[in-house]
DNA sequence: AAACTATTTAGACTTTTTTCTAAATAGGCC
DNA sequence: GGCCTATTTAGAAAAAAGTCTAAATAGTTT
């Protein structure tokens, strides 16, 4: 169940680049629905969905909330991957 | 445009089922079908999704259509998801 | 070439996901 | 406490994905 969350949360494109802006650090919500043209509460809702999957943490701050990547998820992607043979480059 | 099909058609659990199907042999799109609870028209449009993001590969023989797992199109999903730091289990 | 088998395609319907607007929370600040 | 700022939640609407039935295609066999 944890691997098909992961992966519904990385299969969109909004998502995926949030967590491109995590990897060098924490971003508050508002900082990060500045980086897409959607409405906050959009933004909102995909941080509940990476949230869920466990790929980010939150932190609050005054009255901000910050958020943290959370890459060790992947483990278990990474497992299924290579069980099916996905680093082969022959 | 690549990754986001390779997420997209992964994101799927009878996707994935299929595919982990396809790790040890080749499977007819009937004998595919037979493994799941669903018409086979459902499971020829799972297989076009997967062929159309390059993860299996057809191959005809007298009227059977069989499938062959592609793993090699993970490198660029690996990729991806080593550069969010998706190996370090510290 | 007609009949048969395996599979796909088309189109309708259902379900799930994404997005928006408006209202609600939550905490900080004067 | 009342106001302000940041963010989330609720609920409706739109868009996308998955499933079904029926019909079409493609190749095989006699």
């Amino acid at each position: 169940m944890a691997m098909n969350q992961t992966l519904k949360a990385i299969a969109d494109p909004i998502r995926r680049r949030i967590l491109e802006l995590l990897r060098t650090r924490s971003y508050s919500a508002g900082e990060l629905a500045a980086q897409f043209d959607l409405q906050q509460a959009t933004i909102s809702y995909h941080l509940k969905l990476l949230k869920q999957a466990g790929l980010i943490s939150e932190r609050r701050d005054k009255n901000f909330i910050y958020y943290d990547l959370n890459a060790s998820v992947f483990e278990e992607v990474l497992s299924w991957i290579y069980s099916l043979g996905g680093d082969n480059h022959e």
